[in-house]
DNA sequence: TTAACTTCCGACCGATCGGTTGCTATATTC
DNA sequence: GAATATAGCAACCGATCGGTCGGAAGTTAA
């Protein structure tokens, strides 16, 4: 018999389902997710992978979460340290791409999240909630780079900060699908096209 | 008992299932019709529906092909007579909006090529081949337009319409999204700003 | 040292999954 | 009218789903 992990180590357990969970999901969806797989990944009985949890809609919301923050620790927080406005939204643009593009060991299947909404934009619940609640706040943080470009006058006055925060938002959707359905690398430059155009005249 | 259908009606059984298909999927995914579902839904058997395709993989094939009917019949032929290149243009985004804003009973779920292309974007296999030629295929045509309003010179000569198909599929991506997981009418109007942007300035 | 607690497993549950088989009822063909 | 072909059903199959339960192994606190 392997030894039981003491309490101290448990949440190193759940961390590794968590991250097996993010991968699995990132290619087979939160309902793809199931018990039996992780269980027979992570070497474990599926009465220990619910354990952690307890349901699998908490299972689920706790992916979601990992996703979350993988995507704020890879996109946001390299360029936190770079001046609001423009030049902090040129380089999370780059974060992004690298994001979407290169992450392929975390995210196996593209980005979760971007997943997650399509998955449950039809199921109501604490999934889709939570999945609107992260969008939300993402494109709000967006719209609030884009309007502090505005107030330094790197953009035009009459900027609309929600729309071009919109606009960009579709821009990465549809990077994320070139990528993942077309494996087409020329999608970067297509996107940094289309978000340099978007700066020049929004 | 009730009486068995004449083989001259069979298709019509068929198309019921697809119909119903098309619907269920369109929330749930095209993982998420199941058979059970199906018949339930249709007050017949597993058999009796399964009959008509074989396997759930052709059914899924049958059920994309409809949808994709549906996108060509409700988006692409009311335009067919319009001018080649920008006034069909013009005429085809207005069109692709009702379909994504008021097409709810045949769409309850928003567009299911959407749907599909990530619900099946890392499962190799007949499903994703064929979402993938469908996207491939209209975006063909996208381009194809946005060329024809190039010669005619509604647009500036030294526009790349696969950039500009690209970016339009984008923005339709992101009101799709906005539609079903927010329910924001405003998406619309963003949309509609969005593309006249991007035709003023490609 | 003991009592309480935690992690995790193995076995099991009812439900549902895609799919198979044998059959009946009807329609079509000869 | 007999023979054939087809649509559809009821019953069933093994596999898997999310979840429950009792206990074993080990940790932590008294």
């Amino acid at each position: 018999m392997s030894p039981r992990n003491s309490v101290a180590e448990s949440h190193r357990t759940r961390q590794r389902i968590v991250e097996r969970g993010i991968a699995i999901a990132s290619a087979d969806g939160l309902e793809g997710l199931t018990l039996g797989r992780l269980a027979t990944d992570l070497d474990m009985s599926k009465a220990g992978v619910l354990g952690h949890f307890g349901t699998k809609e908490v299972l689920q919301l706790a992916t979601l979460e990992g996703a979350a923050a993988a995507f704020s620790r890879l996109v946001w927080e390299p360029v936190a340290h770079k001046e609001p406005g423009l030049p902090r939204l040129r380089a999370v643009f780059e974060t992004w791409i690298s994001y979407l593009a290169t992450e392929r060991d975390t995210f196996p299947g593209g980005c979760l999240i971007t997943t997650a909404s399509v998955e449950f934009d039809s199921r109501p619940g604490a999934v889709r909630d939570a999945v609107a609640r992260l969008l939300h706040t993402w494109r709000r943080r967006l719209a609030g780079e884009v309007g502090a470009a505005v107030r330094a006058g790197d953009l035009p006055p009459d900027t609309d900060p929600e729309q071009v925060a919109y606009e960009i938002v579709g821009m990465y959707m549809a990077l994320n699908q070139e990528l993942q359905l077309f494996a087409a690398p020329s999608a970067v430059a297509r996107t940094r096209r289309a978000i340099d155009r978007l700066l020049r005249s929004p």
